[in-house]
DNA sequence: GGCGAAGGGAT
DNA sequence: ATCCCTTCGCC
């Protein structure tokens, strides 16, 4: 391990290239650490990304990122592929103190309201991306509940390929809804 | 929510 | 080509 800081009893632990995620909290939260080296030194923190997002484990994926003087010039691009790209909560830190104190702050405030999870993703969000979807041109009750099996966010729906619509909602319907997400893209 | 027309999917 | 299912506009 690299090094740990210690807060409010709270011992944390830095630790290179653990499996998926750096941190599994209590209040099935899992956190993925994006340091400035990461960020700086190019796009592999990317594949470290998407891997962590595709392991579909039941807790709910943090990423903290950190944004420092080294590292801000990259930051917005960042925030772009983790938010907007992956569907996933950022959480900006100047550092690994800021970083254990909120993590200690997440492990205290344990059993009451943890103000970074996600409102109730399944069973209140769904009818609303439900809804979403089916505003999709030829797509109607059935096919969104079909791609919604299929795909586990509307993130990783609205940048698949035709090819990977088509087995789950047919050839027609693939095509309307590759258009329909990149008809302002210059798209086929 | 239910009906019917039109279109697409599967066989 | 045919049947069945889905979408969608309409009431």
């Amino acid at each position: 391990m690299e090094s740990y800081l210690e807060g409010g009893g709270v011992k944390i632990f830095f630790e290179n290239e653990l499996v998926v995620a750096d941190f599994h909290l209590p209040n099935k939260s899992c956190i993925l650490y994006v340091s400035e080296c990461d960020v700086v030194a190019g796009n592999s923190y990317k594949r470290r990304l998407v891997r962590y997002r595709n392991s579909s484990s039941s807790f709910h994926e943090l990423v903290l990122v950190e944004n420092t003087r080294l590292s801000e010039q990259y930051f917005s691009a960042v925030q772009k592929f983790v938010v907007f790209d992956l569907g996933l909560t950022l959480l900006p830190v100047s550092g690994q103190t800021e970083a254990s104190q909120l993590i200690t702050q997440m492990v205290h405030g344990d059993g009451r309201e943890n103000p970074f999870r996600r409102r109730s993703s399944s069973r209140l969000l769904d009818p609303l991306v439900l809804a979403l979807v089916q505003q999709v041109p030829g797509v109607g009750r059935v096919k969104a509940l079909a791609l919604l099996q299929h795909f586990s966010s509307i993130q990783q729906l609205c940048n698949a390929a035709p090819a990977k619509l088509e087995p789950v909602v047919g050839q027609s319907a693939a095509q309307q809804i590759h258009s329909f997400f990149h008809k302002h893209t210059a798209g086929s």
